[in-house]
DNA sequence: GATGCTAAGTTCCAAAATGGAACTTGTCAA
DNA sequence: TTGACAAGTTCCATTTTGGAACTTAGCATC
């Protein structure tokens, strides 16, 4: 199967792949998160070439994770804002950093450290059930059909 | 840059990326959490050629996050689980499934719901502060220098 | 004892994607 | 007039994919 048609699968980690599961399109939006917004910026910061880093932008605005703002009239140049939709990704990001805290450091520490802000202390990211409120683990989750579970037969 | 060179920079996401960045491997683990453990299982279930999926299991299990596991003597065969390591990138997943419950399924429903079993309840996951509980948001979130920073400066 | 089946890869090749570097376009500043 | 800046685009050699066939080893069947 070719990559293209991975986002029409009925598995929602596969319709959220096709989308973010790029090499570099992860390493975009961390940087976005980092409040970096110009074609340059990313460029310089993350050593992807140039043409690589176009196309994704493209495809990161029309899968409406950033959106395009005009910040100089002449010469016209747009800046790449996270939407509502990218800012959710927030999360998967989270997860992914801290699973590198844990597993990656070698023992050399971690490259940062987050606060946060509403309560002030060092927090690391727990991901805990919408219902109880209690952490989920993997041996927690029983993944049941939802309403388009027919279709998954056929994968 | 070369992706191959990305697992090198101080950054957790781009150290965890240089491992679970690939367009298909995260589909292989999801698949994983959901008791798969063959390879001819995993190729049916995705369609992803074999010999990339023979490259990406290999990496997996030089990068910890799988270990073989001799399930037949003669013929020799073995299956891939998942470690610690690997079993701790559920909450990406979980994120990630999320998200695209959330923006991707265009109104036909999800494919699959979450029982959390210890509860009893339908959830989604939400990610909490370890220090107050409450949820972790964009803005809420101050990264700070960790013992590492020193050679972010350079990226 | 020849044929077929299963599982886990390997091998081959054409097509697509990547990386590196140079080039383009429009504007302003010296 | 020359140079710089920002945001791409183009070119080309190298690498990676997708698709299909082949291999290896043991077991089961005809």
């Amino acid at each position: 199967m070719k990559w293209d048609n991975v986002g029409e699968l009925p598995c929602s980690v596969a319709r959220a792949l096709s989308i973010v599961g790029d090499r570099w399109t992860v390493l975009i939006l961390r940087n976005a998160f980092m409040r970096t917004r110009r074609f340059d910026d990313f460029q310089k910061q993350l050593g992807v070439t140039r043409h690589v880093l176009a196309d994704r932008l493209k495809k990161l605005v029309d899968a409406g994770v950033f959106e395009k703002q005009k910040y100089s009239e002449s010469p016209v140049r747009y800046e790449y804002r996270l939407t509502q939709k990218g800012l959710d990704l927030h999360p998967v990001l989270m997860s992914l950093a801290a699973w590198g805290d844990k597993w990656l450091d070698e023992g050399k520490g971690v490259p940062l450290e987050y606060i946060h802000k509403t309560c002030g202390h060092k927090t690391s990211p727990v991901l805990v059930c919408s219902s109880c409120n209690e952490p989920v683990y993997p041996k927690d989750v029983q993944p049941i059909p939802g309403p388009l579970f027919s279709k998954l037969q056929s994968i």
